[in-house]
DNA sequence: ATGCTCCTTGACTATTCAGTCAAGTCAAGT
DNA sequence: ACTTGACTTGACTGAATAGTCAAGGAGCAT
């Protein structure tokens, strides 16, 4: 789920063309699929000429690398402060599961429908292909399983779920994850998102809040 | 998680034009995304001229639409089955599971890697775009979903797993179980679907097997 | 033999696609 | 004033795209 500078278009007037190529980059990987997005229609969307596209970028995929990265390291110090070590471990999974619904609310207000996990589409799409685009995916995937891992171990270490192989669980809570994002997206409903932390809590067994 | 209908091919030869591309379609979508699949793709595949292609089908997607509601046809038997209420609901929900377990073992196989489930690709693929290619993979997750609420209201009505409202629990196993195939294919691992019986079983508060 | 239907062929269409490239502009440095 | 580097422009390239269409072939019925 993702980070929260989609609202940055707003001041995208004031941003340079590389900016604004990423900025359109995400949205329209965000809306559509990977495939379906021109050179054309991220140029027209971010206001920049081709030409200027290949100057900053060397290809597609080298620009949808870039956004998603940077919209990585916009998410993570959000997802640090949500796992923290200093947040009791079962209130890190509901505030995740809190900021997925968040964020994904205040998307289809803006777009008028829900639009999902954007690594997930990505992942889908260029899953069979061993290339730069599904590694992205793969790699999301990894760093929020070791967040979900940590957070799986110090509860049951303090007893507040049954015991269990961490990293097990945290693939499991993130095959949960991912799949309401996709539920969500194909259904246009918030409501995967809305029982998010209240599956992750059956699947760790831990009481329910 | 899909049907046993891509052994086909190699009967192919002797099957006619239209036939040959809908196999050709399932293949090729199971691999790679729709946007990337071309006609003339499909048609080399099908070893079909494109001028036949479009005497049988109106256009591209009219073909992968006939395409995977032949392959619902060819997997709905199996589903019956496995769901039938002669078979313990517990039971069929690990049937389900081992099916899926079983047919990417053997696509794997076929394939040289894990491929996850067609309709969850196509459905995050087409997510935001109100077309008949999401209701597909919609209509999919209803049609499963039905199967599980009905094995769910059995399991609570026997007692074998704590009360709860089926619908919902049954919202959440396909978020589990499409997250599961998403997972499977951007990590090409049979890992996800290894675990997917025990992690339903989690989900439902079912004890393990 | 003729007509009809179904199917196939192969060339075609206009548009789109990712990417190229020479020329131009601008700001900063010397 | 000149140079340089970063950036922009706008036209271009060859290939690929979904779809079109006239003509032909085959099998069947009359």
């Amino acid at each position: 789920m993702a980070g929260r500078s989609a609202h940055a278009p707003a001041a995208e007037a004031c941003l340079d063309s590389r900016q604004r190529l990423l900025a359109a980059a995400w949205e329209l990987l965000w809306l559509n699929s990977y495939a379906t997005v021109s050179v054309d229609d991220l140029c027209r969307r971010a206001d920049v000429n081709k030409g200027s596209f290949y100057h900053h970028f060397d290809s597609k995929a080298a620009l949808a690398q870039a956004a998603f990265a940077q919209q990585w390291e916009c998410l993570r110090p959000a997802l640090d402060a949500i796992f923290s070590a200093q947040v009791p471990p079962l209130e890190r999974i509901d505030r995740y599961a809190a900021l997925g619904l968040e964020i994904q609310t205040a998307k289809a207000q803006e777009f008028g429908r829900v639009l999902g996990c954007p690594w997930t589409s990505l992942g889908c799409e260029a899953g069979c292909k061993d290339g730069d685009l599904r590694s992205i995916a793969a790699q999301k995937g990894e760093r929020v399983s070791r967040y979900l891992a940590a957070a799986i171990r110090d509860a049951i270490a303090l007893g507040q779920i049954p015991a269990g192989d961490p990293d097990e669980l945290a693939a499991m809570c993130q095959a949960l994850i991912t799949g309401s994002a996709a539920q969500a997206r194909i259904t246009d409903s918030l409501q995967p998102f809305a029982r998010l932390a209240g599956a992750l809590r059956r699947l760790l067994g831990a009481p329910a809040t």
